[in-house]
DNA sequence: TCCATATGATTGGATATCGAAATATATGGA
DNA sequence: TCCATATATTTCGATATCCAATCATATGGA
C-alpha cells in the first residue's frame, strides 16, 4: 500500500507537507498495484506475475540459471526466488539439477511444459499491453524511463543510507 | 516482482519485443520494492508501511472513518483493510466501534497510543525524505507526477478491459 | 590437514494482498 | 409483514515478499 491516501482521487496532493518524494512515491505504489492486477487477471488460472516473469526470462535470454542468478536478475531476495521456484517446479514448469562444478548451486531450466505455459500466457498479456499501448501515450511514458532509471539507481544505493537513519533514530 | 528481469543493470533494454510499457512497468515495480524496503527499515520495529499510512491517515485527516472508507482511500480490498485495521487494534493503535446508524458498520478512530507510533514513525521516515530529497532531483520527479497521474487513472478505468481480454483469451 | 569464513539454498515466521465465500444488517417492494 | 436484494465486514485459502536462522559445500590460510 501506498504511504498516502488519496481518498481515490486523482489530483495532485496540495497539502504543504506532503513532499514531491511523498506524491511520487504514491502515484508509484499504485500504479505498480494496479498493472500487476491488470496483469494478473488476464493469466491462464494459476499463473502469477512473477512465475510468469521467470517463464519468460528463461524463453528470451535462455538457461540455464541459478537461483541466485535469478533472484538478483528480479531483485527479489533469495528466500524469495526459491518459493517462487518451489512453485514452477511443482507444476512441472522448471526442472532443476544440482551443479557437479558446485555442490552448493543448482541449475534451473524451463521444461517443454513451461514453454506452452509462457505461450498462453503471452496469449492474453500480448493484447491488454496493445490496448493500453493505445490508451497511453508512449511517448511521455518514453521520457519517463530514464528518469525512472535514474530514481531505482539511487535508491539502490541506498539501504545503507536507510540503516544509517534506522539505528540513529529508531535506536 | 517485475515482469521482466533486468539482469541487476540500471541500462535500457533495447530488446525490440521489449515494448515501452513492459520496460516502464518493470521499472516502476522495482522501485516500489526498493521504495517500500527503504521505508520499512527505518520504521519503529514492527511497524509496517500499509499500517503507518492508515495512523497517518487518521493525524492528517482526522477520523472516524469506516473501513471501506480507508480501503477506498487507499485503494486496496476491502478484505486488505479488515487484516491491517486488525494489527493494529491489537497494538491498541486503533479502536473500532460499532456504527449505531447502521449495524453493518464500525467507526475506526486513531488512539492515543497511535498517534505516539506515528510520531515515532515520523522520527525516521522523515530523515530519509529529507536524505533521498537531496539525492534525487525533485524538479524532474515533480515533472513526473502528473503522468503518473494519468497513467494511475487510465489504469484505474481498465479492469474491465482486462477481464474482457482474460474471457476473450483465458476461455 | 583443519578450521574459520564465505557462499548457495532453504526453512521458519511474519506481513500484505487478492478473490470468493460467508455473515450480519438494511432496504424496498409485494 | 416477509422476502429478495444490496451493502459492510470478515473469513478462508492462496501467493509474494522480507529477514533471520539453518544447512551444506567451498575456499583459503595457519
Amino acid at each position: 500500500m501506498s504511504l498516502q491516501d488519496t481518498s481515490h482521487d486523482i489530483s495532485p496532493s496540495d497539502d504543504p507537507d506532503d513532499p514531491v518524494l511523498f506524491t511520487f512515491f504514491n502515484e508509484i505504489g499504485i500504479i505498480d498495484q494496479l498493472a500487476r492486477n491488470a496483469f494478473e487477471r488476464v493469466l491462464p488460472r494459476g499463473m502469477t506475475v512473477p512465475q510468469f516473469a521467470v517463464l519468460n526470462h528463461f524463453v528470451r535470454l535462455g538457461g540455464p540459471r541459478t537461483p541466485a542468478q535469478l533472484a538478483s536478475s528480479f531483485q527479489v531476495s533469495r528466500a524469495t526466488m526459491t518459493n517462487t521456484l518451489k512453485r514452477l517446479s511443482q507444476a512441472g514448469y522448471i526442472v532443476a539439477e544440482r551443479d557437479p562444478e558446485d555442490g552448493r548451486s543448482k541449475k534451473i531450466d524451463i521444461t517443454d511444459e513451461g514453454r506452452v505455459m509462457r505461450e498462453q500466457a503471452i496469449g492474453g498479456l500480448g493484447p491488454l499491453l496493445m490496448e493500453l499501448s493505445q490508451r497511453f501515450d508512449l511517448a511521455s511514458l518514453a521520457n519517463l524511463i530514464p528518469v525512472l532509471q535514474d530514481v531505482r539507481s539511487e535508491l539502490d544505493n541506498s539501504r545503507e543510507l536507510a540503516d544509517e537513519i534506522a539505528t540513529r533514530y529508531n535506536i
